[in-house]
DNA sequence: TTTATGGCTGTCA
DNA sequence: ATGACAGCCATAA
């Protein structure tokens, strides 16, 4: 309709924050959202990566809920799959398969190039 | 156009 | 610590 979709880039913008996620480190959906200045719609970007096109080089494994666990999705063994590649990134499991989201969240540089 | 759902999040018990 | 309810916003039908 004549409203405008403000811009299409909408998943452009999901996509361009998973994609800066470094590896060892992972980032909430609602972080993700926040940063693509989606507010809230940390669901969105759930779908945005279900919705994600094939060949698509992102992590989307680095994207987990604000549990520090992946998404139960109802595909067994896509669980497992996301954790088997975090593992090798690096990130630590616990026995729940939880993730310490406080060492393991990626920060993400507000302007500068932050380093350390 | 509207309606329904969802890879979530945060608070309450 | 976990379990349940409601809110939020975009995509799909």
């Amino acid at each position: 309709m004549a409203l405008k979709e403000g811009v299409q880039g909408r998943y452009e913008r999901i996509y361009a924050v998973v994609e800066q996620i470094p590896e060892g480190r992972v980032a909430t959906y609602g972080q993700v959202a926040a940063m693509a200045k989606l507010g809230r719609a940390a669901r969105q970007v759930g779908y945005a990566l279900h919705s994600l096109p094939e060949g698509s080089d992102l992590p989307w494994h680095r994207v987990i809920n604000s549990r520090g666990e992946v998404s139960p999705r109802a595909l067994p063994g896509w669980d497992g799959y996301q954790r088997h590649l975090l593992e090798e990134e690096g990130v630590e499991f616990d026995e729940r398969g939880r993730v310490d989201l406080e060492r393991f969240r990626w920060e993400p540089a507000p302007r500068a190039t932050r380093a350390r």
